[in-house]
DNA sequence: TGTACATCAGTGAACGCGCGTTCACTGATGTAC
DNA sequence: TGTACATCAGTGAACGCGCGTTCACTGATGTAC
């Protein structure tokens, strides 16, 4: 990600080598010296402050045309994703798959962080809604532990059939953790997503004190999409097997809850 | 990652710029034409067949001197990622902080990503020797709920401790699920400790059928370095409440295997 | 209903920077006698 | 114990590719009258 943006006067100086007196590749840093001399430097457009990447959206489709190129846009990215990974993940590929030429993309997206953030909080929403139907469905309400672990199980299972329908989902799910902008969307939808079943298990658990409810709930999501990302991961581990004893792993934790009870409140 | 050696010959066509008649970005591949024409012909390297990455360490270090060296790389790579993250870590930066040129690395390391797995084997090595020196020390070995919990709280803050005092550690967790090499490093490492807690448990919970046992300890291993991750990537949520609870809900889960019990067997 | 004009959407062509990588070399260290 | 030689360790200098990014343009779509 370039942070400088030093087109317009320096396209002038076109192919210009080093200089000859100047050392290349200085041991520490100091690059862009800048040097071309005082013929330049009247049209060198004014230094600008270290820019932030930008994350907004350029244009906003108007007409029916663009927003079949945004889709493709992103269905190209998808599935340029799904094949060569994020660390090849480019804008070229993005283009060559798209059947676009880059300043097409340019229009729409600022830049590649831009596009996998589209990705990401799509998904993301995908997985959230489906949370939230459930719990508004009752999911979260049993009158046995074997209910509830059913139920736990459709949940689980919804969410991994979401993320394995997505090409290049599990990579989605991936980038999550190590790309900036996406962990950012990551953590705040699983806040989202925590926060709900807060809210829902609150009067049932009316003795467990806040801040623990709150661990509890928070930990429960973080696992349970861990165990999404296993499923997808590893294949050879039965996902069902995986989906089922996960379900296990949090019914019988929320059961034990009890412990809080009437204490350190 | 470039794929094709091309130095040797091209070096004499120099700064030679895109003949005439061509098409720059042709929009369907098609690049690498190498048209430089007949004379540089004869002395072209042979077309190498695409080169997997490779990841073999290049020297092993005999003198003090380099083994000084080497610890200084890791030590540099270490100490980038944790700064700049893994989508701005490469090699140049490590020669800055090493105080090293380039073809110093490119003596022990043939690419980055070699670095990246000494880093990752590294830690891995770290973490799992403290979890088999738990388990050799009875970890998982509590005559009550209570006293498993502590240990598992116990195992599972020595890994968080490990983690978090590695430079870079978060970021090496983070590179593990989403780079190729080293996600084979973690399923290995995960596996390898999750065989461990097999063989250790394998009797106290004879009933349970293999196949089930087998998921369970895997998935045990699973949440626990998701919960790692989550302490160090949120440290707001309390990173001891974190612990406890996740040690909770290992514990309850494994209690709750009995459920299995002279069944399908 | 048709035409003139404004705006929107996408292209062709290029450029420079950063990065990985290499070559031919100098300087440092070890060792046989 | 000293010297001659072999091997090991690191450097200076460069190069090309890939990628992000931009500019000036053409072609497509919408709309006022």
């Amino acid at each position: 990600m370039k942070t400088q943006a030093s087109h317009g006067a320096n396209k002038m100086a076109g192919k210009k080598k080093k200089a000859e007196g100047e050392k290349p590749r200085p041991r520490k840093a100091a690059r862009k010296s800048n040097d071309e001399g005082q013929v330049l430097a009247a049209n060198k457009p004014p230094a600008r402050t270290k820019r932030k990447i930008d994350m907004a959206l350029k244009t906003i489709p108007v007409q029916e045309r663009s927003r079949l190129t945004y889709d493709a846009i992103l269905a190209a990215a998808s599935s340029s994703l799904a094949e060569v990974g994020i660390d090849r993940f480019n804008i070229n590929l993005i283009c060559e798959r798209a059947e676009l030429t880059p300043p097409a993309i340019y229009r729409y997206f600022p830049n590649k962080y831009a596009i996998l953030k589209a990705l990401g909080s799509r998904l993301m929403e995908k997985q959230d809604a489906a949370v939230f139907a459930w719990i508004r469905n009752d999911g979260l309400v049993a009158a046995t532990v074997k209910e509830a672990v059913e139920k736990s199980i459709q949940i689980q299972e919804r969410v991994n059939a979401i993320t394995r329908e997505e090409p290049g989902g599990i990579w989605i799910m991936r980038a999550m953790r190590s790309i900036q902008v996406l962990r950012d969307i990551r953590v705040r939808s699983r806040n989202k997503v925590a926060d709900a079943f807060y809210a829902a298990l609150r009067d049932t658990y009316k003795d467990v004190p806040e801040r623990l409810l709150r661990i509890a709930t928070r930990l429960t999501i973080e696992v349970g999409y861990a165990a999404t990302e296993m499923v997808l991961e590893e294949p050879r581990h039965s996902p069902d097997l995986i989906t089922q004893e996960l379900s296990w792993m949090q019914t019988l934790y929320f059961t034990g809850l009890a412990r809080y009870a009437r204490k350190d409140r």
